[in-house]
DNA sequence: CACCAGATTAAACACTCGTTCAACCGGCCG
DNA sequence: CGGCCGGTTGAACGAGTGTTTAATCTGGTG
């Protein structure tokens, strides 16, 4: 409610019937996964089919308004609370507020659909990523790294990977309501192996690292974000 | 073919037609997703889709005989390379070869899916991380941990999710061909950030550590597999 | 050969899906 | 008042889905 950034919508007394129908198609494709039908969302929203499609032109139009919706308000959240920590923990903090629990579910069923949003999403973590590796490394928390964008990328896609598949196996019923438990469940199992790790490491000796440094020669110039689709070898 | 271990079925001379409608299934499955149509598995079989439920009762079941038979390939193909490294380079390695390949593209979709067999999957890649883990351990390579059934479990989702997160973004269209590369240029972005993170750590002192550990009494006892759903504090 | 059991097929059934269409209703403007 | 126009509806359409059913083909057995 009282939507701070709200542009050029929802203005009047009530919801706008078209802000009220993504809503709810927010909310049940977090819940059911995107294959839920356009007259369970409808009915969600209190109108019919056809009025969907009339407002978004497809059902894919409808999930593109979602996919823009929830991307913005992600945008908006993370200037909030950039200081705070990984893209996981913001996640986690946001999936706390009832309000904001539905946007959540819907971006991890996007994550695990794959697509556009998804791309944006991951993107997003990673650039968070940096941005708190980059702090942590100038203030000396943080290890510097022979490859930084490399690990940048490694570690936001282990947390959110990780994120990802737990969800996927230990909430697929997704109930809106055991979803913040759930995510408090996953901190708390996670937390102490992680912090372990990231101080201590998991290896003894530099062996492995050494062995690997020396046969490939230098990591950081090639393997970057461009376009190389293919690799040399067969 | 040539299965070593086939216990009663495809003696023939050629496939059995119910092998052939399976192994068609989990190439199709794995390429298209679960949601593909039983008539386009049966033109992949070159038989009728009443066939198929007249095998396998339903498509349900198809799913149930995919699943127990990727199920068992992977608990053979385990015992041949168990010394080798973690979950992720066994299914790396199979999923060079040729014909494992539908197999592994199988295995990723179920994870992206839920259920059973995913459940079952990530128990593999745990307990294959247990005792990956526990050499290292016993050889002095690998670190104790404070907990090391969380490790384990930790250690594993990472490397799964991650991998299920990548290729769902990287190869939403999962042509079998490209599959191979595609692997091999996960591993390859992979093992610096991973080697460099499991040797060195990311941070450079233990305070963010203590804190926690001072926080919380003793982690190995508590916080384990039973049911307790809601944490004592607000 | 007769007969039966299983494999296999083509068609039909019941259902859901996204989308389309014609109609209706309520304001706003001329 | 008349007319238009966007919001809204309910029914229909066509293309899918999984499943069922009756019929056909095939091979082995008494």
């Amino acid at each position: 409610m009282t939507s701070l950034g709200g542009a050029s919508e929802e203005r009047g007394g009530e919801l706008a019937t078209a802000s009220r129908i993504r809503d709810a198609a927010i909310a049940r494709f977090g819940r059911d996964g995107f294959r839920a039908g356009l007259r369970t969302i409808a009915a969600d929203a209190g109108v019919t089919a056809g009025l969907i499609v009339h407002h978004f032109g497809s059902k894919d139009g409808l999930r593109r308004a979602c996919d823009e919706r929830v991307l913005e308000f992600m945008r908006r959240e993370k200037k909030k609370a950039l200081t705070d920590g990984t893209g996981t923990m913001l996640l986690a903090q946001m999936a706390q507020v009832e309000q904001f629990a539905p946007m959540v579910l819907y971006l991890l069923r996007s994550m695990q659909a794959g697509g556009e949003l998804a791309a944006e999403l991951i993107e997003h973590m990673i650039s968070d990523a940096e941005a708190y590796l980059s702090a942590g490394e100038a203030a000396g928390v943080v290890r510097p790294s022979r490859d930084r964008a490399a690990r940048t990328r490694y570690l936001a896609y282990q947390a959110t990977g990780s994120m990802l598949l737990w969800f996927t196996l230990h909430g697929g019923d997704a109930e809106p309501e055991k979803f913040p438990a759930l995510f408090r469940r996953y901190m708390d199992e996670l937390t102490l192996p992680a912090l372990e790790l990231f101080t201590e490491g998991l290896l003894v000796d530099r062996s492995m690292l050494d062995e690997y440094l020396m046969y490939v020669p230098d990591p950081p110039s090639a393997a970057s974000n461009a376009a190389d689709q293919d690799g040399t070898a067969s």
